[in-house]
DNA sequence: TACAAAATAGCACGAACGTTCGTGCTATTA
DNA sequence: TAATAGCACGAACGTTCGTGCTATTTTGTA
């Protein structure tokens, strides 16, 4: 068989763990509720990982194959366009509910800070990846003319992605979607502006 | 005595106590970890508060005693320049390790979003009145025709918000005191902008 | 200085935590 | 058919958690 039975009971059991993990956070997912989840012994999930830090960075990795297609763009669009397509694939990630709890990346982001160790820096190798990739969508939609504006990449991804961030807390914490109803309004305001459409 | 020694050991407690939320989360906020701290004994300190809930309540409440501060302006400064006062007094809130771990509410957020119950209740009624307080100078600028745009009061909130909340995040994960910087850059550009100096 | 009241310490509890271990199934291989 | 490897199970470990009692100490007052 391909696919070993070990490997397909893995990926359920981390199935859940980010489920769980999105609602609970990284420090509450607990083995005996992984191990309810999946109708299954504490000690059968736990050999699976070895360790709990082993546990978190895994679920960190799987959330990322859930998150990391959005990062992904038609390469028939142009640069401004391969960045809208970016935001858009992003804000409705943080729209979908497809974690119970919101960005797993954000909520162990604030959870995980001041606690050194290596499923922090796991997580923060995850999060730069996918801010280095808004600011080289951002790049590349400036060296082609199409923003107009000499503001450094750095400072315009760090204000997409506070609307982002902020949208999705919000949210979190609100249960009102019309915050990200606002968030689109920033988001398309500061294009135009940057676009220099909007002079 | 005016101030009884139970309300002087109890302030004590709870200075610990902001300290350890900010750090380690409400949650993590243990009666063991607080009463090391005080080189109390665990029944001590839990005897002030009856509830580890009562306990997260009051260390909300005090750090709210820290934070609030902010919120005010003097009355002499005209309504655009109080929102500007208001904007900078966060940010050194923010920058200043006053709170070791960051700020107390949004990592409480993010920790209590999706757990219902009296605490975080209380954490979304704090966080609403400063929110408020926020919204109220913006429109107070706007009806005084020192802020020119006709964007909703809520809307310049939301992005004014979102910088200070993603420069915390940023910071306390990376240490990295730049990203206030960053900030100040984009809340500046923006008030400007809403000022109609920048055309 | 003595005494009632208030504040703190001490102790034990049940539950939950991550972790380890030996064991029993159930396939695959010899 | 016999031997082996892969998985999961249940029990138990030591620790920490919040909480409930009962002493003991400390405090303010008469």
């Amino acid at each position: 068989m391909n696919t070993s039975k070990k490997q397909s009971t893995r990926a359920h059991i981390l199935e859940n763990a980010v489920r769980i993990a999105s609602v609970e956070g990284l420090q509450g997912l607990s083995l005996n509720s992984l191990a309810q989840s999946q109708r299954m012994s504490k000690s059968g999930v736990f050999a699976h990982f070895g360790s709990k830090e082993e546990l978190q960075i895994a679920t960190l990795d799987t959330a990322w194959t859930i998150f990391s297609p959005c990062l992904t763009a038609p390469p028939d669009l142009s640069a401004v366009q391969q960045l809208q397509h970016l935001i858009e694939q992003w804000l409705n990630y943080l729209e979908s509910d497809i974690f119970p709890g919101g960005c797993v990346f954000m909520s162990a982001s604030s959870e995980l800070d001041g606690k050194p160790g290596i499923v922090r820096d796991h997580l923060m190798q995850l999060v730069s990846r996918a801010v280095f990739v808004l600011i080289e969508r951002i790049r590349k939609a400036q060296d082609t003319q199409q923003l107009l504006t000499s503001l450094p990449a750095e400072q315009m991804a760090f204000e997409l992605h506070a609307f982002l961030l902020s949208a999705n807390l919000s949210y979190q914490l609100s249960r009102d979607k019309q915050y990200f109803l606002v968030a689109r309004n920033a988001i398309f305001r500061h294009f135009e502006e940057w676009k220099g459409l909007n002079p």
